[in-house]
DNA sequence: ATTGAGACCTGTCGGC
DNA sequence: TGCCGACAGGTCTCAA
C-alpha cells in the first residue's frame, strides 16, 4: 500500500527484520530468478555471494550495506517496489532473487516493477561511490538540524519541495515524507528554498522547524512500522488528502493537490506559507 | 552548474 | 463485464 512505499523508513524497516536472519550467516545458495532489475546485476552476482557472511548489516539513506567477509559490499536499494520476505512459503512471480542462508532462513527480494537495484562493491568502491559519496546527511544524525539544511538550501533558485527530494540535501526522503514534513512545518512546498536561510547561509526559524519535522515524522513513521499494526485510515496527515480539511489544529483550510516535477504535491495552502 | 522534464516499470483504479 | 488510459514514484539521463 501506499506506507509501503521505500523511502527511509520502510528501509530501515527492512534493515530490522533482515538482521537476524543476515547479519553471522553465510549465503549457502543464491537464486537469480530475473537478473534484470533497473540495472543488470553484477558479473558472478551469485558466486561472490556463495561461501561468504555477512558481517555487519546497516542503512544508508534508502540503500542497504551488507559487509561480507569476502570485504565486498552487497549494495540493495528497494527502487518503487522492492520487499523482503522470511521463509515465505510459495515463490511470486515477483520474487526476483533469493538467498538460502546458513542458519536455514530463506530471504526472498520481491520487487514487482523492478526499480530496485543489487550491487556487489569491492573494497576500493565504496569510499568514491558515484551515488553513495554524493549523499547528504542522514536526517536522523546530529549531523542534521537547522543549520546544516539552511547550509544547503542556501542560495538554491528550486523549490523547497525539490530541495527536500534531492538526496545531497538530506539524503532518504521521498515524496510521501517531504510533503507530510513540510506541511507539519507550515511551509508552503512552491517555497523558494534559500527563504529558509539568510544570505550568509544561516538557518532562519523556518530552517530549524523543517529540520524538526523532518526528524519527527521520519521517528514517527519507524515506530508504527515496528509495531506493524494495520490502519483502518491513512497514517498520513496531507498526503493524499486532496479535498478534505486540513489536519493542524485550528486550521480551517483545504488540502490541494497539484504536480511538481512529474510527483503529487499534497499542501494546505492556509496554514502552509 | 543548476534545474527541470522524460524514461523506466507494472499494479491499480476510474471511466466508458 | 471488460478494456484502456492515467497514475503512482526513486533515480538516472539528457537538455536548456
Amino acid at each position: 500500500m501506499l506506507n509501503r512505499l521505500p523511502e527511509l523508513p520502510e528501509v530501515e524497516s527492512a534493515r530490522r527484520l533482515l538482521d537476524p536472519w543476515m547479519t553471522r550467516a553465510r549465503f549457502d545458495r543464491v537464486e537469480v530468478r530475473r537478473p534484470d532489475l533497473r540495472h543488470r546485476f553484477p558479473r558472478r552476482f551469485r558466486q561472490r555471494l556463495e561461501g561468504h557472511t555477512v558481517l555487519d548489516l546497516s542503512r544508508r539513506a534508502k540503500y542497504l550495506l551488507a559487509t561480507l567477509s569476502s570485504r565486498e559490499t552487497l549494495l540493495i536499494h528497494l527502487g518503487m517496489s522492492g520487499s523482503f520476505g522470511i521463509n515465505t512459503l510459495a515463490l511470486d512471480p515477483h520474487d526476483h532473487v533469493v538467498f538460502h542462508m546458513s542458519g536455514g532462513a530463506v530471504i526472498t527480494y520481491n520487487d514487482p516493477r523492478r526499480f530496485g537495484v543489487m550491487d556487489l562493491l569491492r573494497p576500493g568502491e565504496l569510499a568514491g561511490h558515484p551515488v553513495l559519496s554524493r549523499l547528504g546527511p542522514e536526517p536522523l544524525s546530529p549531523a542534521f538540524d537547522g543549520a546544516a539544511l539552511a547550509q544547503a538550501c542556501r542560495g538554491k533558485k528550486t523549490s523547497l519541495k525539490a530541495a527536500l527530494l534531492d538526496q545531497r540535501v538530506v539524503a532518504g526522503l521521498g515524496n510521501i515524507y517531504v510533503v507530510e514534513a513540510l506541511h507539519r512545518a507550515g511551509l508552503s512546498p512552491r517555497r523558494r528554498a534559500s527563504t529558509i536561510a539568510t544570505a550568509s547561509g544561516a538557518p532562519r526559524e523556518s530552517a530549524n522547524r523543517l529540520a524538526a519535522e523532518i526528524k519527527q515524522v521520519l521517528i514517527e513513521a519507524i515506530a508504527r512500522q515496528e509495531r506493524r499494526q494495520s490502519y483502518r485510515s491513512s497514517p498520513f496527515r496531507v498526503y493524499d488528502r486532496e479535498g478534505e480539511p486540513c489536519t493542524r489544529p485550528r486550521c480551517s483550510g483545504t488540502v490541494r493537490r497539484f504536480v511538481q516535477g512529474a510527483r503529487s504535491t499534497f499542501y494546505c495552502p492556509v496554514c502552509q506559507r
